[in-house]
DNA sequence: TTCAATAGTTCACTATTACTGAACTATTGA
DNA sequence: TCAATAGTTCAGTAATAGTGAACTATTGAA
């Protein structure tokens, strides 16, 4: 069984933040978690027909690994949540700045 | 003699201004030239020693092609400029929350 | 004019990173 | 026990970053 790398607030840097939310996909998925206010599992949260298992996988990662998001094994999904209160306190204003614009 | 590419102002993305501010040398030269104020040459703004030529001249290509500075030849050298007023219009605040936390 | 110095860019190479299909793991339900 | 589902990991290829060396452009001096 797979252990998901969470890294810990202080742990969190800027730059790991915004290389994440620098994907447009990336940024679609935060926001498409956000939005809906509850956890999501990956393929509800990718707001992305088509698009390849390992490569939304991946997104999931890189996501998880900057600190954005946290992931928990509930059934045969995963479910995410971004960490709001961590990246707030970390960074803040950072998130709501930048999910605030428009696609 | 070199052209160099500069975005209009429509064309700058939020995708491109999160990659390029999201490397910690680009953050820094960006804080440096803004806490100068005004135009300085690569070298100045880099606060860098001991990187390569090459390679600084490419974090300077990075951030003059997501429309973050503006490059003129003056001379010998090259001097850059935050386009605040371009990033600002286009992405509010985002500058400001970005290169508000201390290092 | 010619030559050296200076500031950056471009090139070529290597090293790291991203995308994807295929194979794999884990859980659920029949 | 078997099939279906959700996601990860692997392996291969494609794209991107860092660097020294060579190049271009400007200035200033002999």
């Amino acid at each position: 069984m797979v252990q998901f790398v969470h890294p810990s607030r202080e742990d969190i840097t800027l730059a790991g933040v915004l290389a994440a939310l620098a994907d447009p996909m990336r940024l679609r998925i935060v926001k498409s978690l956000l939005a809906q206010g509850d956890c999501m599992s990956c393929a509800e949260a990718a707001p992305c027909p088509g698009m390849a298992k390992s490569t939304l996988s991946n997104h999931f990662r890189v996501l998880r690994e900057a600190g954005l998001i946290q992931t928990s094994k509930k059934g045969v999904e995963h479910r995410n949540v971004v960490r709001e209160a961590d990246i707030n306190a970390r960074f803040p204003k950072l998130l709501k700045t930048i999910l605030g614009y428009p696609e």
